[in-house]
DNA sequence: TTGAAAGCGCTAACAG
DNA sequence: CTGTTAGCGCTTTCAA
């Protein structure tokens, strides 16, 4: 049996509350007392009880990281961020995946396993608008991402409309005119998927350009698989394009293998452009440009508004909205052709 | 405030145990009483304090995941199924991150947050035969890799020697004589890099080929950018080699990357094994021939044999050691010259 | 500066 | 079948 505050308590000949004290660095402790319990904290291999004191102070030390997936490398990278930037703070993460289903995202919302931690930083992707209310949670609670937006939580996010922009433009600036997009979500608006086709449209529309529904590929979760799907559907149909925008990377990535296995050069023939700045985008063939939308920034600052939020303790000022600023980085996927 | 138990009592007329039992299922209520437990329930949105509960019965329904790094993908992809392996059992997972350093795995295993969850699956990197004392805890473990052998916990693991063998001999088989290794760590035994490495030699015996120092490429942490690294080290050797074993996946993937960078053709020049199977490696261009080493078997029968421990309560029997068996993707990276 | 004692919300004897 | 009660290990008033 692990030993407890009584344990030193009876050994260093003192309170329990003094103990305590010392454990949680009190000033008001003289110094010999504190030796004597710091001897027996050691001897004794005294190790505090978290549990009992989550139990007590209503302060667990741990928070929650809810992601539809985390064999999806934007999430893992993510995690890994998060994670990094909580233990920075002393706080651990409890990671709950979703499966990217509405469902299962609205019962997280309301899971008692939820009180285990001490508030959560969700990323939705199932939810729309029209949960808002679900996030009238009573704990503290961040949001990532753009499924919903005016809700009564903090959000953390990436400009996706922006930068998807950004990234067509600068497809166009290289020459390229017609350009097919992969990943696509059929009627989405408020997703990642919606916002990023509006970006495209806007700079389409600035440059005069006609936008083609027949260059759009949809697709579900955006896996590799489906960007490699996306893309054999585009040469299916025969539309002719010169450049493709992946929703996001791996997307991009998929759509590049079956680009190629098609005999088709990138960038001589078809330029392509993801969106994530995944870690393994400089190494793919070609390299892949995209767009960096400051993921570790996101991570950072979502745990810090996080803990704040925990600190202040429901006083803390309204809802805020944070955006992170984007990059394009420039590789061989997209060069002249 | 949360609703409690007290709460619900009082409500329905019942005592608090009688909650207790409704919540738990115990066969020994009335389904009059029940039915009035759980409209109280329902009308106050009672859940059960998590805390409270673990400190009573000393079980938390959580347990803890150490790996490396989620940005490495095999991690990220082993913390997925360990995750789903474990919600199916209605536990949840809390992830740490260790940096593959020695001193953070050592540290994390005498970690008081350890006693946040009931048990822990450990993924070391760092740690070496010399430190199979430090897995004598107190606390149900179950360890994942091979740095440590013979140790006092249960493990779970891939069958790497054999399975660098096998990888070793497919190319072998296909006619490659000259085969170079990606991601060695120098002078290392018992880690995967030093097994998979014996496996390689194994074969190379087996089949009468003498072991050539020259033809290993040693690194750091298995990133991408390694594999990339080292094959850069390795034509600068100038050495001359038909064949590229990548200790994992992300290695060969970035190794190949450099190759076709050079001008070397995969696979009619050089033909490119990984290790892992990631999800990405029907996707790259061209697809990797890898081995699938049983990560989904591994994760799920590390989470089956943690909650067996943690329900037997030291009264399990001694620590067993579980191989996953594994199996060759042959790819397009490897096809005949 | 230190001690005694209450109680966080729950489970599990033990009674009835 | 249901109620009473004693803690799990800790923090925290309140006194001394």
């Amino acid at each position: 049996m692990a030993a407890t505050l009584h344990d030193v308590a009876r050994m260093a000949q003192v309170s329990i509350k003094t103990v305590s004290n010392v454990i949680n660095e009190r000033p008001n402790v003289g110094s010999a007392t504190r030796a004597k319990v710091e001897a027996a904290i050691a001897e004794l291999g005294y190790t505090p009880n978290l549990t009992a004191r989550g139990l007590r102070s209503g302060r667990k030390g741990a928070i929650t990281l809810a992601v539809p997936d985390l064999a999806l490398s934007y999430f893992a990278e993510l995690a890994a961020e998060v994670i990094a930037a909580a233990e920075a703070a002393g706080v651990v993460v409890l990671v709950e995946q979703t499966g990217g289903d509405r469902e299962r995202e609205l019962a997280l919302l309301k899971s008692p396993r939820l009180n285990m931690t001490d508030g959560l930083i969700f990323s939705p992707l199932g939810m729309g608008q029209e949960d808002v209310g679900a996030l009238e949670v009573s704990y503290p609670l961040v949001i990532l991402g753009e499924r919903i937006f005016e809700g009564p939580a903090d959000h953390v996010t990436m400009q996706n409309v922006a930068a998807a922009r950004a990234a067509t433009e600068y497809l166009l600036d290289s020459g390229r005119r017609r350009i097919a997009v992969v990943g696509a979500h059929e009627g989405e608006v408020v997703g990642s998927a919606g916002l990023r086709l509006s970006g495209y449209r806007e700079a389409l529309a600035a440059a005069g350009i006609e936008y083609e529904p027949n260059l759009i590929a949809h697709s579900g979760l955006w896996h590799r698989a489906n960007g490699a799907t996306c893309m054999r559907e585009l040469l299916a149909r025969g539309v002719d394009f010169d450049a493709v925008f992946g929703l996001n990377d791996t997307l991009a990535l998929g759509a590049m293998r079956v680009l190629q296995e098609a005999g088709i050069s990138v960038p001589a023939d078809v330029a392509v452009m993801g969106f994530d700045d995944l870690e393994e985008t400089p190494y793919s063939i070609p390299s892949l440009t995209t767009v960096d939308p400051g993921r570790g920034w996101i991570a950072r600052t979502a745990v810090k508004t996080l803990l704040q939020r925990i600190n202040d303790a429901g006083s803390g000022g309204p809802a805020e909205t944070r955006l992170a600023e984007f990059e394009i980085r420039r590789r061989e996927s997209t060069a002249a052709a």
